[in-house]
DNA sequence: GTTCATGCAAACACTTTGCAGGTCA
DNA sequence: TGACCTGCAAAGTGTTTGCATGAAC
């Protein structure tokens, strides 16, 4: 099932018109991959992802469409790790917050109408206008919790080497 | 007001022991530097702040007095920009939030008693166990959405450079 | 032929690593 | 002397920029 790759590819198309861009062959390849790749990618994964199509692409074209993509808010940006960030698509995705195993790397997606609903109530105590936010929760997961320690104080990193540290 | 460094700096050493280091001067001047800092610091801007008591300590030395700060919980890394992290320290703050302004940079707290509830909640429905977590909100702060577009569908950066980004 | 997009290479920013020298018991 | 720590320089990673080439109207 691939949730609608074809309306996303119709709103990145219309996106790129009102932005006075072309719909290369390129911009369209990387839209694609972008909309099929699991739903947190690398730039390094969306890149190796379209090459197979178009071997002849370069990691800067994907920079820069993903920025445009970005501005049409068909992705969004996660600063999940610390050296470089994970691309989410938008579309066909119901609003979510997520998990982020310490260990494994696996993601967990949530969702809570009420945190939404007090981060808005929040946000216009301070006359503060929310463009998009970011609400993760680092620990370990189901699985990862088990085969570690299980006391709240200890930090990452003590339990072993973890699958995204390095 | 210095909310407790004494204590602070005593978390600090005690950390230290704890983890079979020596309080050497350099680290202790990184330590208090880092307590007494705005709340919310780059490892560069900590640095030069070092660096004025302690003109020959090298970045080096603050990045892995960092590290031993965020082992012993001392300090938090924080994903808010692209490039880079920004630190808090945590001891005397009580738990918070953040809203972060695009355009001037600026940083809001908020705290919510009902949001961590309900991050609890959905944790524990997924038998996650929570070690840290990170709930940011971007957009404009009070003044900026005043001289900037107002609707909502625009997204940052189109309104002229904003003080982050470069 | 002009305009816009691409892709290479280089530049850039942040962080980590290798290693020689320094400090202190 | 030995253990640990520091700081320089270099390497590593992710991202952006400069610029010559290339494709499309």
């Amino acid at each position: 099932m691939t949730r609608g790759i074809g309306r996303q590819m119709d709103s990145f198309k219309r996106a790129l018109g009102d932005l006075g861009l072309e719909a290369t062959p390129q911009r369209l390849a990387i839209g694609e991959a972008a909309f099929t790749v699991r739903p947190h990618f690398t730039v390094e994964e969306l890149f190796q992802r379209v090459r197979k199509r178009e071997p002849r692409i370069g990691r800067v074209t994907v920079y820069r469409t993903l920025k445009v993509m970005m501005q049409a808010r068909l992705v969004e940006e996660r600063p999940f790790r610390k050296g470089g960030m994970l691309y989410e698509p938008m579309a066909g995705h119901r609003h979510h917050d997520h998990m982020l195993c310490l260990r494994c790397g696996k993601i967990i997606e949530f969702e809570n109408e009420r945190i939404e609903q007090e981060q808005a109530r929040a946000a216009a105590r301070h006359r503060f206008q929310i463009l998009t936010h970011s609400h993760t929760l680092f620990g370990y997961c189901r699985n990862c919790r088990k085969s570690c320690c299980s006391t709240r104080g200890a930090g990452p990193g003590e339990c072993g080497r973890n699958g995204r540290e390095r």
